[in-house]
RNA sequence: GGGCAAUUAGCUCAGUUGGUUCAGAGCACCUCGUUUACACCGAGGGGGUCGGGGGUUCGAAUCCCUCAUUGCCCACCA
């Protein structure tokens, strides 16, 4: 018999995703199928793959090959995202370390290496991702700035624009000084810091009296236009009508009552600064006071902050109190605990600024999308405890800032050809913007050097909320067959972070322009973290090098892995030797394959009886594991799924069939029997293969020639028949006869090469089924139907079956007294806390019926276990 | 500050409407075994008063109340 050898998981892996692809097995096309689609989370066009896309991928990855398998016509679209605030950062970063400094580059020059950059790092990481065997469609992989994708993104603005629900708005944004663009609120993550609370005194003009405010921020001093106290506060009565002094810039604000004002905190003075500060913003609105910016758009002082002018708002702040003190005015300060605004991407602290943004009102637009998610479950979320989280976001939604201050992405297509705020028009192109503004003006001569078009760009999400539409035209074409055929896509698959970036959103575009959910499930992974439970990040380098695993731990058993121990929702604690049992399973299949293989068939032997039941046994037990697995599928609970099929593999499969129908040593099998076993392997192979790919198709491919379109990764799931249950249960009886006999044998080391006989005593009435199973995994010579007890042999029950093995002389009659009474004393037990819950009349009375019989049944029972085992006792005691 | 979820074996988690097989799985651990596919193996085994307390019920891991701890989401308190 010839041995395959060691499994090369790198040379194999490589050979068969080369294979796939050669036969274009990943593409799919409109045809009559019935269509299964998964858009990919695009992942950041420069980034690398990290655990999360590790995790993220599989499972998709999973769920299309799954789909595959069972005939759909499965589409996996990959692509990447331009990522703008995380890219255009990277870019600066880039041409600072070559001396030069974006301000002095025009749009086009920083595009132009925008562009390069993109060209040089973009696409790693989907490279990166067919080396864990993804099997998306890439003749469809897109890119969020591609032409036609921005196309789609410039008309949605405009046909929104033209609904009236975009609208430009001088309001206060939150603004990432690092990036120096607005970000939306989404974008906004709050932190405890440990800040000060600094009291400063303020003159009351006219008067000797002074009064104290409370700040975080006393740099801010500058932009101060008013003092406020509630007016029913009754120690500041005598300030009513007065004005104060701005320390430092001397500058003379009124004092304004407002209830707003807390009388609790701080010293009940509120210092006012509308220009920084949203609730400031709103006061000064409302009293009509000035307006005064005192920061560049970098967040440092700007002319307003006088002597402090250039410095960094946070440097000013120390400046800023230490003149105070000087100055006799900082009466103190104190430890205050405060949240801090800080960039989802550049982690600045965020400084409220009051800018013109554009903004989407969400108000009527988020409708269709509540009731899909909550009421009707079109699109339902997976876990379901995110449906929470989904409503309070978007019954509370607010108007969506989305212009950056960027040069990398969609720039917003709105022509200004005059300095007043509404002098401007949208559209798609500048030719029509030409023609819109000469009709709005009635100026027949402007041109087109005339159009300023807004420098801002669009934020990254607005063009990725159209993403499972435009990847299939689906915006600038919807009555295209491709968009008509694959959209709405069946499952998204990512991390619940972005669930109000991306998938909500998503939800939200999929109805307004298609009328029709984006996809119908979300499965939304958790996070990937370390042992110690911190999450996998860069900074913390508890990350491991996705690629390195797979080298070492091989694709399949990086996959199986990852999916161990990920519950929807649940984060997942990653080990490494979690990828070792992955890989540990890949072997085991190699294994059985290798065993499998190396027999020698001879077609003139008769079929062993315990192969014929065997191959029965296991054929029901593949059945009930399809019908589990389905089960798992359904619920996107796929590491049950995962386990089922590692249990069904490897116990079932080869601890218990494979030993059942394993020829002597040297000894060839019969035809019959290998047959089945082929056909069972291959039943395993086709339900293993989502979860590892590359071992199933090379197993696959070994068991005999294939032509290309006999491969496994195009193949079919095996067909579900009616689950024997009965034979499953008799087996399982069977499972306890065997391992009671492997109990003896190790209790009294007897070798497994010596055959043994067995007596049994068949109170259960059990059919002899198995028989021949047990004689071969027991090595017994005979197995025989006694009436009696049999004196001086081991005995061991199952249920009340008595089982017998004759050893002369082994019998430990003292020891065996004492187990039987021990069982007796227990059953004794149970029986009276049965019999107790029987004559209790408010449990019969109360109880269905079918729950008191089952009573009746145990009783029963165990009067007769009591009574056997006496009778056991007996004997023995004689 | 508000809301949501979780708490079951050393670890990660299942446990569907309260009731056979309800206290489970995988890993880890312990013992034995170089048996002729696999030591990334095989056979066997130990381990939890289901976070604490109270209640409903004939019966609670499961329902209710309460406390504790943890996590997540949201919120403009200077």
């Amino acid at each position: 018999m010839a041995s395959l050898g060691k499994y090369n998981a790198e040379a194999v892996e490589q050979k068969w995703y080369n294979y796939w692809m050669e036969h274009n097995y990943f593409h799919s096309e409109v045809d009559e199928r019935e269509p299964y689609t998964i858009v990919i989370p695009p992942p950041n066009v420069t980034g690398v793959l990290h655990m999360g896309h590790m995790l993220n991928n599989t499972i998709q990855d999973v769920l299309i090959r799954r789909a595959r398998l069972k005939g759909l016509n499965a589409c996996w679209v990959p692509g990447t995202d331009h990522a703008s605030i995380a890219t255009e950062a990277k870019v600066v970063a880039k041409l600072k370390e070559q001396g030069i400094d974006k301000n002095d580059l025009t749009r086009e020059e920083f595009l132009k290496h925008a562009w390069e950059w993109t060209h040089e790092y973009g696409g790693v990481i989907l490279e990166q991702l067919k080396k864990l065997g993804a099997s998306c469609d890439w003749d469809r992989t897109k890119f969020t700035m591609d032409d036609d994708m921005s196309e789609a993104v410039i008309k949605s603005f405009v046909d929104l624009y033209g609904k009236g629900l975009i609208y430009r708005g001088y309001r206060m944004v939150n603004w990432d000084p690092e990036a120096k663009t607005t970000l939306s609120d989404e974008e906004v993550i709050y932190e405890e810091r440990q800040g000060s609370l600094y009291y400063i005194n303020y003159k009351v003009e006219g008067t000797d009296d002074v009064l104290t405010i409370a700040t975080t921020r006393p740099e801010t001093i500058f932009g101060d236009t008013a003092i406020c106290i509630n007016p029913n506060d009754d120690r500041f009565k005598h300030l009513k009508g007065k004005n104060a002094i701005v320390p430092i810039a001397n500058r003379v604000i009124p004092i304004i009552e407002d209830e707003y004002v807390d009388v609790e905190f701080g010293t009940g003075c509120l210092k006012v600064t509308p220009a920084h500060d949203e609730n400031d913003k709103v006061l000064g609105d409302k009293h009509g006071l000035e307006v005064i910016d005192i920061f560049n758009e970098d967040a440092s002082l700007n002319s307003f902050g006088l002597q402090f002018k250039g410095q960094d708002r946070f440097e000013a702040r120390k400046a800023v109190a230490k003149e105070l003190e000087v100055l006799g005015v900082l009466v103190k300060k104190e430890n205050h605990l405060n949240k801090v605004g800080t960039s989802e991407r550049t982690k600045a602290v965020i400084e409220p600024r009051l800018s013109d943004q554009w903004f989407l009102k969400m108000e009527d637009l988020v409708k269709p999308a509540i009731k899909a998610v909550l009421e009707d479950e079109e699109v339902k979320l997976f876990p379901k405890k995110f449906e929470n989280i989904y409503r309070h976001w978007m019954t509370n939604i607010r108007d969506w800032n989305i212009s950056r201050q960027l040069w990398w992405g969609q720039q917003i297509p709105a022509y200004f050809y005059g300095d007043g705020k509404e002098d401007f028009v949208v559209a798609e192109n500048i030719t029509e913007a030409l023609k819109l503004a000469k009709e709005k003006t009635g100026n027949a001569t402007l041109t087109q050097e005339q159009l300023k078009q807004d420098p801002d760009a669009l934020d990254t999400w607005f063009s990725s909320w159209l993403w499972p539409m435009s990847v299939f035209d689906g915006i600038r074409n919807p009555e295209n067959e491709e968009f008509k055929y694959y959209y709405p896509t069946n499952d998204l698959v990512t991390g619940p972070d972005i669930l109000f970036f991306w998938v909500a959103r998503m939800i939200i575009a999929g109805y307004e322009y298609a009328d029709v959910k984006p996809f119908t499930n979300v499965y939304l992974t958790g996070l990937v973290r370390d042992k110690q439970r911190r999450k996998m990040s860069k900074s913390l380098g508890n990350s491991p090098d996705a690629l390195k695993l797979i080298e070492d731990y091989s694709a399949d058993g990086v996959r199986v892995g990852l999916l161990l121990s990920s519950a929807a929702g649940n984060d997942l604690m990653f080990d490494e030797s979690l990828c070792q049992q992955g890989k540990g399973f890949q072997k085991k299949i190699w294994s059985a394959f290798n065993l499998v293989q190396g027999w020698e068939i001879a077609n003139d032997i008769e079929q062993p009886a315990a192969s014929k039941i065997a191959i029965e046994w296991y054929q029901a037990k593949l059945q009930k594991a399809l019908v589990e697995i389905e089960d798992h599928f359904s619920k996107y609970r796929l590491s049950d799924a995962l386990m089922t099929i590692y249990k069904l593999v490897w116990d079932d499969f080869c601890s218990w069939f494979l030993e059942m129908i394993k020829p002597a040593y040297g000894a060839p099998i019969d035809g019959a029997t290998y047959k089945a076993v082929i056909n069972l392997f291959e039943d395993n192979l086709r339900v293993v293969h989502p979860f590892m790919p590359f071992v199933t198709e090379e197993i696959w491919q070994n068991i005999a020639e294939r032509s290309p379109e006999e491969a496994l990764i195009i193949n079919r799931l095996p067909e579900t028949k009616e689950v024997n249950s009965e034979l499953i249960s008799a087996f399982e009886f069977t499972a306890e006869v065997v391992s009671g006999i492997r109990t003896i044998r190790k209790e009294k080391n007897i070798s497994f090469k010596d055959e043994i006989t067995l007596s049994v005593l068949n109170n259960e009435n059990v059919k002899p089924l198995f028989d021949t199973v047990i004689a071969k995994l027991g090595n017994v010579s005979e197995i025989s139907y006694v009436e009696n007890k049999v004196e001086g042999a081991l005995a061991y029950r199952v249920k009340s079956n008595e089982y017998f093995v004759p050893i002369a002389g082994s019998v430990d009659v003292e020891e065996e007294i004492k187990k039987l009474t021990e069982e007796l004393k227990y059953t004794e037990g149970f029986l009276k806390s049965v019999q107790k819950k029987l004559s209790n009349e408010r449990f019969v009375n109360n109880a269905p019926e079918k729950v008191i019989t089952i009573e009746r049944k145990k009783e029963s029972d165990a009067l007769g276990k009591i009574e056997a085992l006496k009778t056991s006792l007996e004997g023995l005691k004689n």
